[in-house]
DNA sequence: CGCGTTCTTGACTGCTTTCAAAGATGGTGG
DNA sequence: CCACCATCTTTGAAAGCAGTCAAGAACGCG
């Protein structure tokens, strides 16, 4: 069966260099670099621990397809996603001496990873990495806001629009329009809500015209005025 | 004016030494270094931007003494504290080419800052910046899951016990007992709450002889008992 | 001792959860 | 092609946790 994504009008090994050319400048090396790392693909069904917390941080890698999420479980059953992990993202990458995972990654589709290449060959995709790891970083702390002050339709539309921002910058997205394959259930997880809950926000934003999740596809259908909802800015990590 | 911290029993300058020396194994040189960069200190009033969103990030500093924070402010005057910021923690020490603060800084104490040494002096520094950075990145995975899926009292146990052991790090907690400076209306833009609600959960868990906060000290009355709640683990970012 | 900040209290509102069950959807095999 | 099954979505009623508004008490500082 060919790992063909849905979700994707890119093929997945442009989706990386995409997203990572938008990072810093990479010349025509790294691209190769890029593109023979791709040659190994590691495909995982959904729903499959990719890390686990407590164990060594593995090699380094690089999401092809698919979305993936660091999430914590509790004692008694509750669970939280702390950061979603979509196409072109970087996982396991980290520069402190002998790294232990501190959360849990899960795919939540089939996702297919390759290897990413060293930083150390290449100036431009050390930076990119970096970079990569920035915004990484700032996503985290918007979720944080989000998680702590938002009501949960300005939550749902928040996430929304970062993760429009975040799969244009992987070239996944249209204008106000993108593949989102996660459930209710999974998306109640990542905002702090109940599945029911979410269910009833939804539709009070699509009888809205602001914003419609169906057939897994999510619409912004006033862009300008989502943004004005939640205060939205740019992810900026970079001059 | 001395500037003389009275939530430490440790004097300032050790206070860095104490938490870095935990965090990776420094040299008689790296700690000649830090003594050295903390003989410039840089004194800052509470309630003051030290770092502002959208600004290129300065020189890294590290802190001395007092409580600072990461903001994020909402144009209706809501606002959430991203991350708390306490003595022997790093600011603005990023790997990435031409930075950009992704949040602003405030401090919400006194707080005494010194220029951190540049890393590349030092392969232990290095590491410690580096597992420092982790440490960051890992609480703040931890605030995302607080936020999300606990109760007014489970968020206020875990953060004073997360709290707890950050200090104790630094050398500036007793068992069950260190200096916690935030009034309550600060406390709950941690907690995402409203100051109302963090008083009536402090009474309740004062109540229940689980933790009680007065007079600038929080003691944990039951720590087993407290860990058992919130399912707490301590933070560990390498093997 | 006086003033501003912080803490405390009460009554009321409301957003979100809980619990339960009925409908839709999509993929599978007969 | 359709029945079937698991998964996902939708709905209703009731309860609960946290927010809002307002005012008084306590605290700490000068």
């Amino acid at each position: 069966m060919m790992p063909r994504s849905t979700h994707s009008k890119a093929a997945p090994t442009t989706v990386v260099a995409t997203r990572l050319s938008a990072l810093a400048q990479l010349t025509a090396e790294d691209e190769a670099l890029l593109r023979h790392a791709a040659e190994i693909q590691h495909r995982i069904p959904a729903r499959r621990e990719i890390v686990a917390e407590g164990e060594p941080v593995g090699s380094a890698s690089i999401v092809l397809s698919g979305w993936a999420c660091r999430v914590r479980h509790f004692a008694d059953g509750r669970r939280q996603i702390l950061s979603l992990i979509v196409p072109g993202d970087l996982i396991g990458v980290c520069a402190h001496p002998r790294p232990i995972a501190t959360t849990n990654i899960v795919s939540l589709t089939t996702v297919v990873l390759s290897a990413a290449p060293p930083a150390g060959l290449s100036r431009a995709l050390t930076d990119a990495y970096a970079t990569s790891a920035a915004i990484d970083q700032a996503c985290i702390l918007r979720h944080v806001a989000r998680l702590g002050r938002l009501s949960a339709a300005e939550r749902m539309i928040d996430c929304m629009l970062e993760l429009h921002e975040r799969l244009r910058l992987a070239g996944m997205a249209d204008v106000g329009r993108f593949a989102m394959p996660l459930t209710q259930e999974t998306l109640a997880d990542v905002l702090g809500l109940t599945s029911v809950h979410v269910n009833r926000t939804l539709q009070s934003l699509r009888k809205d015209d602001l914003l419609e999740l169906r057939g897994g596809m999510a619409h912004l259908r006033n862009e300008a005025m989502l943004v004005d909802i939640v205060d939205y800015r740019p992810v900026r990590v970079s001059g």
